[in-house]
DNA sequence: AAGTGGTCTAGACCACTGT
DNA sequence: CAGTGGTCTAGACCACTTT
């Protein structure tokens, strides 16, 4: 297999959010046009119409007829619930954020997270966090990471800083998934949260992805009586 | 000028689309390949081609190459978090959206609501809808509007329009705050979504907003084990 | 008038699947 | 083998915005 198996469309988003990314286009600039990305990579129209098209799509970009493509305002993208460090949030509130680390191993995890993580190895790192608002527990972050992508993650001092800024900080984040649910929490984790029996959590599965890999797969659960996502659309 | 406005592209995305919302493609079944749709719609491939990869993009159907289109099962990972309409969503799954009117009435709504929807009269109009998917109970709808935004609102059949849909139509729509959070649903609410005693249901309090008053304010409520949130972030 | 995005065509080659 | 999706090209016409 030579180099190729990527698409040329794939090459063209890349060159765009490469430029984006290093910060060579801020939110609002313009974007080279169709036309001059046909002449800068030798590619057909379509085949930049369809990259800059599924990168507008994904909310990367804003297109403006007879008028040029731009960086999008991320904040405007359309993010219904942030993306939020919770050692931030909590600090923002003018709380006191403590971290509580119960365990920070190397393990095979379940397979459930197996095939989440997609890992090319057996075993991955597995961190179990509680974090406390005022010495109130707000969330346990559940997490596993491929040892791949960030291989000093058992080194790391969780009680400065949040698996969630370590990560950003070895692999640049290039995507999230998350999925939000309610759910009862297993009797392992209720008494964690200090919630009694038959109380909701709120659980988001959130998968990062950095360098086209999947870089970690964390459960973050949170007292229904103490947590809520809030989320602003204007337009 | 006559017709046409809309792109092809719409048209076959429209083709295949009604024939799932009229269950005519189950989930599973196989569509008419991009061939077949070049052929009866007198469309290039590549426009038939966009259409299906828009579809594919938002869910509604998967490929598999070399093999064929079809109809996607159930949701799989991909559905971006946004402010849709309830039926849409369920309509885009290729499932059968029903409505059960429980309430519609007016009457003096509750403190904790009227100071959300900052009312200026004592009353408000209520509505109390179920929304099944397939006969399933998915959202509990418990909403109350402002007299003021949209006065005919206790003659609007939600049989055929959403609550969501008529308020869209005669305010326009200009914010949209959300919250959610996890919760065990009162007594009221769990047995008309078919919930046990003690299982989580999800909560969505929605407010609207429209020509800068507020005219509308929801409680969404979903079980926890048929519904969920995604949401997918890039970059 | 020149540039931009929006759409569309009629071909093409490839890798893969199923029979 | 024929059929399918995956990709790509080199043109084209249109409506719109900017200069």
């Amino acid at each position: 297999m030579s180099a190729a198996a990527v698409p040329l469309y794939e090459k063209v988003k890349h060159h765009v959010l490469k430029r984006i990314r290093s910060g060579e286009w801020q939110p609002g600039a313009r974007v080279h046009s169709e036309h001059e990305l046909v002449r800068e990579l030798n590619v057909s129209r379509m085949t930049a119409n369809r990259a800059i098209r599924e990168l507008v799509s994904s909310g990367v970009l804003s297109r403006i007829a007879g008028s040029g493509t731009f960086v999008a305002d991320l904040r405007s993208a359309g993010h219904p619930l942030q993306i939020r460090n919770i050692a931030t949030e909590i600090a923002e509130r003018g709380h006191v954020h403590r971290a509580e680390v119960l365990k920070l191993e190397r393990l095979v995890p379940p397979e459930a997270v197996r095939a989440r993580l997609k890992l090319r190895g057996r075993q991955a790192f597995h961190s179990l966090v509680v974090h406390y608002e005022n010495d109130v527990p707000l969330q346990l972050e559940d997490r596993y990471v491929d040892p791949a992508v960030a291989p000093g993650y058992l080194d790391v001092d969780f009680l400065k800083v949040t698996s969630h800024q370590y990560l950003m900080a070895v692999a640049p984040l290039e995507r999230v998934e998350h999925v939000v649910k309610a759910v009862v929490p297993p009797a392992s984790v209720a008494p964690l949260l200090g919630l009694g029996a038959g109380e909701a959590a709120l659980l988001i599965e959130r998968t990062t992805f950095s360098r086209g890999r999947r870089a970690s797969f964390a459960l973050l659960y949170h007292a229904g009586s103490r947590f809520e996502l809030a989320g602003v659309f204007d337009l």
